[in-house]
DNA sequence: TGTACATCAGTGAACGCGCGTTCACTGATGTAC
DNA sequence: TGTACATCAGTGAACGCGCGTTCACTGATGTAC
């Protein structure tokens, strides 16, 4: 009795599970599609396929939703750069900020809540402290690169700019006026290369 | 006759340019203490010493009232760097990266409406257009320096590169958590300086 | 197996608030004769 | 110079809307005996 009651509250506390991720999903979705702000409980409902008195079932507030939303592209972001670095045998600098630019690129969603998280803040304490944790990740990653190539000096500070750098590239230039989107993609992976260049020759 | 009134004519629209710059400058002041979306036309107003509803007496709505401030911020960046680079006699790639990042760090107020602008958009094609002349005068100034040092290839996609790194690294280590705004502006200006290094050992 | 009760996910409708914006009015200044 | 009228900047109060969130309820499923 006492098993089969765990069992089928396990199987109800998955179930649970399983919509909650529904809703995350429905919430990353629109956020590859139109900036933070302009996505609201409304319309993350709808996409979900459910009334936005439920996702009050699952999330306290809009905030928590969405630090869950971006912990989860962070997590995607890292260990898709761990198989780029730690497996790939010819994992160089040019590698790693072509995947970065277009990883950013590709998932708008995550793009989205990093600079609204960059710029806006506003963010609880643990939840920056969750996605810092990632980003140290990802630093790591990028450590482990520069050294390869015999970088010089603080290789901490060479993975700040470089991340820092990219970032920048896909902010300033996603958006561009009078572009295509295949214009945009070719032309910050353009700067990508260049950047990776650029680095490559400055830091040994 | 005719020669008095059109003079006092001139007098009144001179001081309606006056008022509708107080506004600017107070939309451009409360730029600087926070975030883009959390200012409002009441605060504007009362930052100004006026009533909500005469702002609409000097500009048609919100959004011109943004792009004016923006505009008039990027004339001002404009200007000082024509100062730094064409004046200076010593104008080097670490000059304009560290003024650069310390013009971005200062006026908090471009910094918010330049991000915005590049990240959620939806600004007027003609704005646009505007903003985009002033951008072009920056990276035409950049252009200078790197000819200067005798970059070789592609000098424009170089000051691309190079003002798409310093934003990124304004943009992500602005509101690095659990750090000073000390230590902020130092860490900041520490890339910034690791940046111009790496591009002037990378591109010659 | 059947019955009475408890639990809880789901929801349409409403609440409360803040925002950009407009309305209807006041009062000061300029103009005509 | 005085008087009647026009213009227009300025404004407190209100409008309308959209948002995050909560309420009060329904109905399906599980539990006890």
């Amino acid at each position: 009795m006492a098993r089969a009651g765990s069992t089928l509250k396990k199987l109800k506390e998955e179930e649970r599970e399983v919509r909650r991720n529904l809703i995350i999903d429905a919430a990353i979705r629109l956020f590859g599609r139109k900036p933070f702000n302009q996505v609201g409980m409304r319309e993350i409902a709808a996409e979900a396929g459910m009334s936005p008195a439920s996702i009050y079932r699952y999330f306290s507030d809009r905030d928590e939703l969405f630090v869950e939303a971006l912990l989860r592209e962070s997590t995607t972001i890292e260990s898709r750069f761990i198989k780029i670095v730690e497996q790939g045998v010819n994992s160089t600098i040019e590698d790693v900020a072509n995947n970065f630019v277009r990883y950013l690129l590709e998932h708008g969603s995550f793009f989205q809540m990093m600079t609204h998280f960059m710029i806006d803040g506003g963010m609880s304490d643990g939840a920056i402290e969750r996605f810092n944790v990632a980003e140290r990740h990802l630093l790591n990653l990028f450590d482990a690169v520069f050294k390869k190539i015999g970088a010089a000096g603080n290789v901490r500070l060479l993975s700040h700019a470089f991340f820092a750098a990219l970032n920048g590239i896909v902010i300033t230039f996603r958006n561009y006026p009078g572009r295509t989107s295949e214009e945009t993609e070719k032309h910050v992976q353009r700067l990508a290369a260049l950047i990776a260049t650029v680095f490559k020759k400055g830091v040994s």
